[in-house]
RNA sequence: GCCGCUUUCGUCUAGUGGCUUAGGACGUCACCCUCUCACGGUGGAAACACGGGUUCAAUUCCCGUAAGCGGUACCA
């Protein structure tokens, strides 16, 4: 028995959350989160997890943008036990397929009178609001609608004047108890009469979010700290149709440099894009996680099932958490470096491929491998245990995957120098030529058949002067042409003796010129 | 403007009245390791928004103030 399962003898599970997306952009990181935390308190107490979509808005919803969050979601590693792709007995999982649903509760509103039909047009409201707002006075719908005679309604429609449906607002101080946030009051009469309905067969949100919960069965709606003030309105929906409510729980924001919500203006939000710039799922779910809620330890390194079993909802934050790069790169550098080979093959190669480095042998070879790899050009064949090798010793100094290519390049193509990068601290193009030359001497001397670490370090031994610098930094550039790269031991014995020599000749020749 | 929420190192946070010379992590600085960078190791600097209460005692409780954020749609 895991320690999940040991956890959750003795619970209740009938726990029902759920994430309700809008498919009006690419899974946003604040979603993500939110998804995370639901996903996190469903499993912990052996709950279900409810994905519904929310595309009541018809001009912004777009299906590619569902696929995005839902592949998204799973990418994350997350799960859900019913929705839209996979069903349930709630069904069907998007609103736009629920129209049936939402027309009959709001015949019920409009029949028992706690809804009416408001024949305002846009822009009358508009004109009020700006009269309103120049008087010194909040901006508020003013109820002109309110109390037509049935024969006004009538006739109005008759003249096919379009409405839309709005809830008789009572006036009173409600209040619930936020989960995280604990009571909050608000008094119902500084609200307006919310719309709930563009038409009988085009909810708004604050209506379909209600009939939803409730026809879903949900018990906890966890949710971002910008839906505190749609929760009055939601509970007033609730007492007009005399639904029972949920319990709330509402998430700080995940904030921009600036602590402001984190949005498009602060650079990256999308899940996809953090994914192809080469940060790994497991780092991301790692550091949206400490985003708002902390252990009751001083362990910060968890993976998807230990936060389950860690997580709860008395740990999470009440004030907005910065959105943290540094901290992310260190988080996405610790998981590149625990990561097995097996699950790091496939991502390198795939950036390698994408930067041109490499291509797939077209050809699987007559022992039956395709993991052979040739540069773009043709000149040049690398095996996978070759990739791999320069992986292992590479992994620790990137932060991103995709900073790969850059970093390594010069594994599958020569590099090119610069001058002033070859000579050591204050050798001259001399020295530097000398030491190459003696490099290439004990190189081409070196039996092929033991070329690893271990044997090229002992063999250049005997090369040292006072300063190892001036023997191993040329050797280094020559090798890599970089500035910052893995030690020269490390990569001679991965480029093996042919390609070793070529580079120092080429480094040779260029520092004669 | 109105309503609501929030306030511990630069950032994420621990802390629930005395155990605190306020702890950890990222970042930063110094040193070590070292041919470079990174990784790793050691150490340092760095915070309870302000003002009143309550109490023998407040970072911790209450009230104000300030600041920040969120909302104020025929978006969600």
């Amino acid at each position: 028995m895991t320690a999940y399962q040991t956890k959750l003898q003795g619970m209740d599970g009938n726990v029902r959350v759920r994430m309700a997306p809008s498919p009006t952009g690419n899974l946003h990181i604040g979603t993500a989160r939110t998804a995370l935390f639901n996903w996190l308190f469903a499993r912990s107490q052996g709950g279900t997890f409810v994905m519904r979509i929310e595309d009541t808005d018809k001009e912004r919803s777009i299906k590619a943008y569902e696929e995005n969050i839902l592949q998204g979601l799973r990418g994350l590693g997350l799960d859900w036990d019913e929705g839209p792709d996979i069903g349930g007995a709630y069904g069907p999982y998007r609103q736009s397929e629920r129209t049936d649903i939402y027309k009959q509760y709001l015949q019920k509103l409009l029949d028992e009178d706690k809804a009416y039909r408001c024949f305002c047009t846009k822009e009358e409201l508009e004109a009020q609001e700006q009269e309103m707002i120049s008087g010194g006075e909040a901006p508020k719908y003013r109820g002109i609608c309110r109390n037509l005679q049935p024969e006004q309604i009538q006739n109005n429609i008759a003249k096919g004047k379009s409405f839309i449906i709005r809830v008789r607002m009572p006036a009173k101080k409600i209040s619930f108890h936020d989960l995280i946030r604990g009571k909050i009051t608000v008094d119902t009469g500084l609200l307006e009469d919310i719309a709930i309905a563009k038409s009988t067969a085009e909810p708004l949100y604050n209506f379909a979010v209600v009939v939803d919960d409730f026809a879903m069965n949900i018990t906890h709606v966890i949710r971002g700290e910008d839906h505190v003030s749609n929760t009055p309105k939601q509970l007033i929906i609730q007492e007009l149709l005399g639904f029972p409510s949920p319990q709330y729980a509402h998430l700080p924001l995940i904030l921009g440099p600036d602590k402001s919500k984190l949005s498009k203006r602060h650079g990256t939000t999308s899940v996809d894009e953090y994914l192809h710039d080469g940060y790994l799922p497991e780092a991301l779910v790692n550091f949206i996680a400490l985003l708002g809620w902390h252990p009751s330890g001083d362990k910060e390194l968890f993976t998807l099932d230990e936060l389950a079993l860690e997580f709860s909802l008395d740990r999470i934050q009440k004030s907005g958490a910065i959105f943290n790069m540094n901290k992310f790169n260190w988080l996405n550098n610790y998981y590149i470096r625990k990561k097995s080979m097996a699950e790091l093959m496939p991502l390198a190669v795939n950036i390698y491929e994408q930067a041109s480095l490499i291509t797939a042998a077209s050809l699987p070879d007559k022992a039956g491998t395709t993991d052979i790899y040739h540069n773009v050009d043709g000149t040049d064949a690398f095996s996978s245990e070759y990739i791999e090798k320069i992986l292992a010793i590479t992994r620790e100094r990137l932060q991103k995957l995709s900073e790969l290519p850059a970093a390594t390049d010069f594994f599958f193509t020569m590099p090119t120098y610069n001058a002033s990068l070859l000579l050591w601290r204050r050798m001259t193009k001399e020295q530097v030529a000398l030491s190459l030359q003696k490099l290439h001497e004990v190189f081409s001397e070196l039996d092929e058949t033991v070329w690893t670490t271990q044997t090229i370090s002992a063999a250049l031994e005997p090369l040292y002067g006072a300063d190892k610098g001036e023997i191993l930094w040329p050797l280094r550039v020559a090798l890599s042409g970089k500035q910052f790269s893995p030690g020269p031991f490390d990569i001679a014995a991965i480029l093996g003796k042919d390609r070793v020599l070529k580079r120092i000749a080429k480094a040779q020749e260029f520092i004669q010129s």
